[in-house]
RNA sequence: GGGGUGGUAGUUCAGAUUGGUUAGAAUACCGGCCUGUCACGUCGGUGGUCGCGGGUUCGAGCCCCGUCCACCCCGCCA
């Protein structure tokens, strides 16, 4: 009967175990050896007393990561050898019975020391016995389980939708994979299951959900990798209170019962207009106290035209960030707080440092007060609170960009100044979505997808789509968005309505939708749902820097997997059978 | 497509400011010694295409150009 190493315990003192696992650590005395034996649970020490030289002998032969079978009898350890760092500290194996299952060459990394990304990638089997990458992928397990166990109590039917499907022209870059049998035909992998939920709907399973892969190629990130997992849930006959409901049950059971962490009950909402505002931000980090503070009506009359015209200027804003204390910061730091808003396209970042408040404008200190009238200063100084030795960023110009540099600013101070409890959990809901993103050619394109339903939109008389909101919300925890949903359109003209708002051509959006458009039409109950990112959930959960480190066998970067060393070529004859000609001339390709 | 960081022993890193003898450390590995360790100790040994290619130079790990790989970010990701 085996046991698990961690599993032993004084209670079983002068019993006979058997234990499987693997050699952590010999320690060789010339007379008597211990080993470290590992197994998933955790790691028990052997003896091998030299009153047995046969097996002494034999356990000489131990290295690192050795697969053994050891039976013998558990002995409490005297006071003076227990390891208290060890979960088996008190206790020890005498070893009787030692069967080497199989050698081990030297791993070609330590278990016991970091590694670099690309040798973790490379013998990823092996990274994986380490009992930290162990733990992740089993908590991730414990995830899924809980997650299909609580959605089946609430009735929810898991259905597969096929990986082999169409390709859509909206969102992400599709993979594609050619068709054998309909030559110059292909199937794209799935970006999401959407639309096929959507059928579920009116097929009448109204609660539906599956955790499933999702492709999209597009340019990785840390926490972005190609195929990543989904939870996908939807529902009929709700409203969005619905889906949020079911969704702080499913949060609220998955923190309570794997982390021991008590959320609340209901998870605040911002709507996106006022987290813009606030944060600069869809999916603010609220464990960053910094706030961004509207000032355009303050400085819209003054001659400093970088603050002024932005002020006066539809789509722009003007915004200030008080950093408490920031006033000791240096001008290095101040300037590389200028690069980074540098990239968002911000000309400057002008600041204020505060140092004494009760001397009026001279108790401050700033390259930009001279262009203002001091009252204004002060004004401004005041909306934001400001005390001594507290500094305040400024950002100008359309709402893009100060949004976009202004949050990075406030998500970096929040790092650099340790503004953020690592420890603690700060979920919302960010509501009310705009319908459309406007492109710079004037092109519309959906935020969420085309299959939102809007919100209160007279289309005979809001002729100004870009203005329009819709039924879609996000939920954001720690500064990640880790799912998103909406409530759909389930009626045809509806659907077409916004196609056409989108510009698709009718004839084309026919063409492209025609499954969807067919059952909308054939008595489509009003629905709607929810896509959990799974992997990203797992990481934050796991505290893990990166998806890949929840991720069993993730991709770099650039796509490839190091340990199969995909993607690769194919022989010539695989590429005709499936009609594809190859127009990638790389010498690999000639092979 | 763009910006940044890194690539030196099996592994993790130092050496790069100032180009100069035989490129170091720790750990791992191999061998010896050791009966209570738990990161065992100790003595000795093996181990290098300094990512790759080119250039400058009497001389390049170090300077220059190109390139590949990994990571972080921008764009991209309905």
């Amino acid at each position: 009967m085996r046991t698990f190493c961690s599993h032993i315990t004084i209670t079983q003192t002068d019993t006979t175990v058997t234990i499987n696992g693997w050699v952590d650590r010999h320690r060789d005395h010339g007379g008597i050896l211990f080993v470290d034996c590992r197994d998933h649970t955790g790691i028990v020490q052997l003896v091998f007393p030299p009153e047995q030289p046969d097996l002494l002998q034999q356990a000489n032969e131990l290295r690192s990561e050795f697969v053994i079978q050891a039976s013998g009898v558990v002995k409490q350890r005297s006071p003076d050898t227990i390891n208290p760092a060890l979960q088996t500290g008190d206790i020890e194996i005498q070893v009787t019975d030692l069967t080497i299952l199989n050698r081990s060459n030297p791993l070609p990394f330590s278990h016991h020391e970091p590694i670099r990304e690309h040798t973790k990638l490379q013998y990823r089997y092996l990274h994986l016995r380490r009992s930290d990458m162990q733990q992740k992928l089993r908590f991730r397990a414990k995830l899924t389980s809980l997650i299909r166990l609580e959605l089946s109590n609430q009735g929810f039917v898991d259905i597969e939708t096929p990986v082999l499907t169409r390709s859509t022209p909206e969102g992400a870059r599709d993979y594609l994979v050619p068709s054998r049998t309909q030559p110059g035909h292909f199937f794209a992998l799935p970006q999401s299951p959407q639309i096929f939920k959507q059928l579920l709907m009116v097929s009448g399973f109204d609660r539906y959900y599956q955790i499933v892969k999702c492709f999209r190629d597009e340019d990785l990130r840390a926490d972005r990798q190609p195929e990543f997992t989904q939870l996908d849930v939807e529902m009929s006959f709700v409203s969005e209170a619905d889906i949020q409901d079911m969704t702080e049950r499913l949060i609220n059971r998955l923190f309570q019962e794997l982390l021991d962490v008590t959320l609340p009950k209901q998870f605040p909402r911002l709507t996106y207009a006022e987290a813009m505002n606030q944060y600069g931000c869809d999916k603010p980090d609220l464990r960053n106290p910094l706030t961004l503070v509207d000032i355009g009506h303050l400085v819209k009359d003054e001659s400093f035209e970088v603050f002024a015209k932005p002020a006066k200027l539809d789509g722009h804003r003007v915004v200030a960030l008080k950093v408490p204390s920031g006033g000791s910061m240096s001008r290095k730091q101040i300037d590389d707080y200028t690069k980074l808003v540098g990239k968002y396209g911000a000309k400057g970042l002008a600041y204020i440092k505060v140092t004494n408040l009760d001397m009026g404008i001279d108790g401050l200190k700033s390259p930009i007060i001279k262009f203002f009238n001091p009252q204004t200063i002060l004004n401004i100084c005041q909306l934001v609170q400001a005390q001594d030795h507290d500094l305040v960023f400024f950002g100008a110009g359309s709402n893009s960009m100060v949004n976009q540099s202004m949050s990075a600013l406030r998500d970096q101070l929040g790092l650099d100044l340790s503004l953020i409890d690592q420890q603690a959990w700060k979920i919302l809901w960010v509501t009310d979505f705009p319908m459309f993103d406007k492109q710079t050619d004037g092109q519309l394109t959906p935020m969420h997808h085309p299959f939102t339903a809007p919100k209160q939109v007279d289309f005979d008389q809001d002729k100004q789509p870009e203005n329009w909101l819709s039924r879609a919300y996000d939920l954001v925890l720690n500064g990640s968005e880790i799912a998103g949903g909406s409530i759909r359109i389930h009626d045809r003209s509806m659907q077409m309505n916004i196609f056409d708002t989108l510009g698709f051509e009718e004839e084309a959006a026919i063409n492209e939708f025609q499954h969807l458009l067919d059952a909308l039409s054939y008595g489509a109950p009003p629905h709607g749902g929810i896509a959990f990112g799974i992997d990203r959930l797992v990481m934050l959960m796991t505290q893990s820097d990166s998806i890949r480190d929840v991720i069993a066998f993730p991709k770099t970067q650039s796509a490839a997997c190091l340990l199969t060393r995909a993607p690769a070529t194919v022989p010539n004859e695989q590429l005709e059978e499936l009609a594809i000609q190859s127009h990638s001339n790389t010498p690999e390709n000639q092979e």
